[in-house]
DNA sequence: TATGAATGAGCCTTCATTCAT
DNA sequence: TATGAATGAAGGCTCATTCAT
């Protein structure tokens, strides 16, 4: 709860994803955590104060982190499609270049472990995408459809694409790029 | 090992479904398992020889049975449309009717506890698709991309949508379809 | 809570006397209790629960045997002085003789894990010796104070003495039985 | 080891105390007694080497203050009868009024880590009482049995009474205490 | 076949104690 | 002196699995 050592705290971040893209979320305990940080098991509750809470914790720290990438260096002023493929880019280099994070984010996601605060977290942070999504719409450039329709289809196939791309059916390149985002857009466009 | 009373295999692969779908598959104890399909612990392992066996025969129950809702109704006279449509309704469809057994399915998938022999399964079993995908290409109906991004993209777009049904984000009716199939059959089309 | 072997059961309600009376309840752990049971930890937790619960039982099953053993050999017949003299014994002996048993009893009793079933079930036990006491004062054979209070002191006394001789400050033997009821008599009587 | 802050070191006591008569002396852990008594943890190490150590000392604390109240009020030159009852009624007010403490003093004395020094320590300081009364059995005022049965009777009947009293079966008044000692007086008289 | 009893391994958590500041 | 951080040891409890009937 009250963090000393920044570093540990990382540490035990790092363990987590590590371990739960390697063994399943379910089947870390607090012993191989401790282990990968390189700390004693009871040290860890001089950080948390139970598996719970540690794992909550670690899910808003990865959470916020992936969702700060996908915004990154979006140009307010650019295009509507260049917008979106900027994001949608963001979303496929984070799954993929930080596979480990985004495999234990979904575990947990998954796990009815997550907290309402932890689930509400998840809500607030997709507005802005949101309400880039309905102005494409007012503009007449994108479907006539639920705005979460959109936002599905869009994170839905930044998924897939980058998942394909994980397990190396399709090779990590700027076309594999280029054909995903052309059907994201297709799917997407008025 | 050699099941005999079919009857207590059921209730077995039904209680896990439930189970799973109820607490997270993570949380499922043979003793849950047990008492909900009506039987003794140890009963169990007069049918499966471990738990994981006995996971792996349920995933490849439900694995073989949810392959094939999703050709249901092929008609191989119908148009490339109409067939994707046929499918991609079908898997939206069956993600929402037997939402459990999905659940499931979608952990286990995830959980590392996949048999060479079920991941396999899965593979062989989306081949018939793959292969209706290609011909579109042929045909120039679809994008000339890899025909596992096209197959990526339908089952995507399909979960997504089934997603958001179940989650009551949107209506579980035939608007909420056709949208989801606009933006699928967009994607895919040349 | 279902005991099939009853054997194990009491060879459970053994050690935990054994172990309670030799390094105190408190220290007495279930691994303790299973090693000296002759069982494995775990099978503690066939037939309990939990270790409230274990202790729980065999608390109950301690108090009744007790609670037997004080009103055994009663005479209802016989004159008031004798009965209570016989119980006066019986307490005595019994804290001499099964003085783990006891040492369980009253570290149990202090130890604020006493449930309310439990603290009812002395109540209800020592009420025939209220009533018996009560008749002395009605034929105006005992002092006419709180019987509460002339049971305390046959309880008290008994301990008192028993509590000498278990320490060897006195001998176990008739003289010292003597004088202890002669102390215990003097007091109650009118 | 060697205690500087004396209020420190009383606020200690005061907490074990209060913890142990609260949840029970085992349950009572060094964080407890750190948080009540307003220190850190390890603080406490500072005064002490171990808990066993703080405990003890807390024991003798608490055991000396004790037994010194029995002894208050006492006039030598009173009569035998007054004295004992001085002495009696002493016990039982210091039961009533200093619950917490007694708690704790009985609590520890039978938790199998009262030290060889402290159990010395209580012999020592019920000495003059015991010689009080060989000299009630010199003038033949007592009964001639083994003094420390008298001793034992005294002091088991005020804890007896005050425990009523406690409990609330009996009222904290003078009518009480008149009848407790009544008995008790009875019982030790020649 | 079906099951209740039994268990070893392991998990989460607590706690007295030590260390570094 | 005083304390927060760190830890090894241990405890209660669960669970997949085996055994005996």
């Amino acid at each position: 709860m009250k963090p000393k050592d920044e570093k540990k705290v990382e540490a035990i971040a790092a363990a987590v994803y590590r371990l739960a893209a390697g063994k399943g979320l379910a089947a870390v305990t607090l012993a191989d955590i401790a282990r990968e940080a390189g700390v004693a098991t009871s040290t860890l509750y001089v950080y948390y104060k139970s598996r719970e809470d540690l794992l909550d914790d670690v899910y808003q720290k990865a959470k916020t982190a992936t969702v700060t990438r996908y915004a990154s260096d979006d140009d307010p002023k650019a295009s509507l499609k260049a917008r979106v493929r900027r994001i949608w880019n963001n979303i496929v280099d984070n799954r993929i270049e930080n596979r480990q994070q985004v495999a234990f984010l979904e575990q947990y996601y998954h796990s009815e472990l997550l907290s309402e605060t932890s689930r509400a977290l998840g809500q607030r942070m997709s507005a802005p995408f949101i309400e880039l999504l309905v102005a494409g719409q007012r503009s007449e450039q994108l479907k006539t459809v639920p705005p979460a329709l959109l936002a599905a289809a869009v994170m839905g196939l930044a998924r897939e694409t980058a998942l394909l791309v994980s397990r190396g059916d399709l090779p990590d390149d700027e076309t594999t790029r280029a054909n995903g985002f052309q059907l994201c857009w297709d799917a997407i466009r008025a």
